[in-house]
DNA sequence: TTAGGGTTAG
């Protein structure tokens, strides 16, 4: 177009921009950018919006929020811009703080505004703002939208509130309208609270009601089954998707099935899957799917199979080295949990910290292992290691130090401050709060490991507490000694 | 003819 001698105007620059963030290509972007300040145009609100889409898209959020301003106004769109550039890259809490900006401003946030926030709550797992947020939606007058009722299903799943999330749900009895979407993020909550027998009556249903399934229906059915150890069910479903829909699985597919297989105990099919049944190569997340599996199984030769392949694709894989040195120390073998950490002090390849997070009177708290930073520190952590193990000690309770991945810097300094995150924030929230309180809702950034699965059962039991963890796969729901996942996770 | 949003494996 400009060789033939023509100059783009507003929809030329504006169209082109939209596709270098659907590319993530801030590259071709900032030349956009400079031609969009030669021909003029950028006071252009839609053209502007465009740009900092752009660069929050390529995930250069200051950038995309400082083109933003240097708007002479500000609109609806241009703010949900802002919001959802922030939420989709990696920075909820910096979306809300925008939306209540654009809310002092005197602007009135609609449907799209209230799909993005409620997707930072879910991200953030604070169901107390998500709370406030869905009585916003009813008196905005948005909640027949059906992209805010979805969010909305979601951000109750993801916070741990099934029931709301099925009540959100059921509206439809109301005259609400449902979708495809709807019914998939409803699949999706049934599997992520483990309720797999749940999540496939869903699925038939939907089809009963004339719906047919896309690809991310049958993710989320694949995994439902695959985290309730539904393994036949599974199966029949995956080829059913083939056969019957016409829809080709993709990796994301496969995997899922490679966990199906993993975690139920058929290793050998899962990595014949793997290396001859899969149409594409596999990635990193595929085979670190086997290797957890190969951990759940204790299955240490075919770990060190597995993880040679992940760190060639990439050495630094924390995960992999981790998730090796805690196979071999499931199966005795200290020699070589010492050569994974030492591999590991080499490459400086370091653990992930253990994180999590408890709402407690709308205030988040954060623990991680090895910080004593919080005020209540050194009270929680007596009462952890004081009354609260004694207690689970007289119900049996012994210390899995296999799972104990101590950091390789501060090792002795490490050894002694070693309790889990998710340890601290439920005995912060057991000490704050009254006894016959509501449930104790923890996130945590990785997997629970099993002994505080173990701890966790002992904690609901001693108190009388229900606690429900969110860690980064599913969720916990423990309540009198026992775990909603039926110790299959 | 140009700007923003919902479900999704690990």
């Amino acid at each position: 177009m400009r060789k033939g001698g023509f100059f783009p105007d507003e929809f030329t620059l504006g169209s082109v921009l939209r596709g270098c963030a659907g590319l993530k290509d801030a590259i071709s972007g900032v030349q956009i950018h400079a031609d969009v300040a030669k021909l003029g145009f950028k006071s252009d609100i839609c053209v502007g919006s465009s740009l900092g889409h752009m660069y929050m898209n390529c995930g250069l959020l200051d950038e995309g929020e400082r083109v933003m301003k240097e708007l002479p106004i500000r609109n609806v769109v241009s703010c949900n811009t802002v919001i959802a550039g922030r939420v989709q890259n990696g920075d909820p809490e910096g979306g809300l703080r925008y939306f209540h900006l654009m809310k002092q401003i005197g602007l009135y946030p609609d449907g799209i505004t209230f799909t993005s926030v409620l997707s930072a709550c879910s991200e953030l797992a604070t169901l107390g703002s998500g709370q406030q947020l869905h009585g916003q939606v009813v008196k905005n007058g948005v909640v027949s939208e059906m992209a805010v009722r979805s969010s909305l299903v979601k951000m109750y799943s993801k916070s741990g509130c099934l029931t709301y999330a099925e009540r959100v749900f059921h509206e439809e009895e109301d005259g609400f309208e449902v979708d495809l979407v709807i019914w998939s993020s409803m699949i999706a909550a049934y599997g992520f609270h483990g309720c797999g027998k749940e999540a496939i009556e869903l699925f038939e249903k939907m089809s009963v009601n004339g719906f047919e399934p896309n690809d991310v229906t049958f993710l989320s059915l694949l995994y439902a089954c695959s985290h309730s150890g539904l393994r036949e069910k599974g199966e029949q479903y995956f080829n059913e998707m083939r056969e019957v829909y016409r829809l080709e699985p993709k990796l994301e597919h496969y995997t899922c099935m490679v966990d199906l297989l993993g975690r139920s105990g058929h290793l050998e099919e899962a990595e014949d899957l793997v290396n001859s049944d899969m149409p594409m190569d596999p990635d990193v997340v595929v085979w670190k799917t086997l290797l957890s599996c190969c951990k759940v199984h204790k299955n240490a030769e075919m770990a060190e199979r597995i993880a040679r392949r992940i760190l060639e694709l990439d050495p630094h894989d924390s995960a992999a080295h981790v998730l090796l040195s805690q196979v071999h120390a499931d199966s005795d073998r200290w020699g070589d949990v010492l050569d994974v950490r030492s591999g590991m002090k080499e490459k400086k390849v370091r653990k992930e910290p253990g994180m999590s997070w408890v709402e407690v009177k709308n205030k988040v708290h954060q623990f991680r292992m090895g910080d004593t930073s919080h005020p209540e520190y050194k009270r929680i952590e007596e009462y952890y290691r004081g009354e609260l193990t004694r207690k689970m000690k007289e119900h049996g309770y012994v210390c899995d130090i296999t799972t104990v991945f101590h950091d390789m810097e501060d090792e002795e300094k490490e050894s002694s401050l070693s309790v889990h995150s998710e340890k601290l924030a439920v005995a912060f929230a057991i000490l704050v709060t009254p006894p016959t309180g509501p449930a104790i809702r923890v996130m945590k950034n990785l997997r629970m490991c099993t002994d505080c699965h173990v701890a966790m059962k002992l904690i609901s039991k001693i108190t009388g507490r229900e606690i429900v963890v969110r860690d980064v796969t599913r969720f916990h729901n423990f309540s009198d000694g026992d775990c909603s996942c039926g110790d299959y996770w």
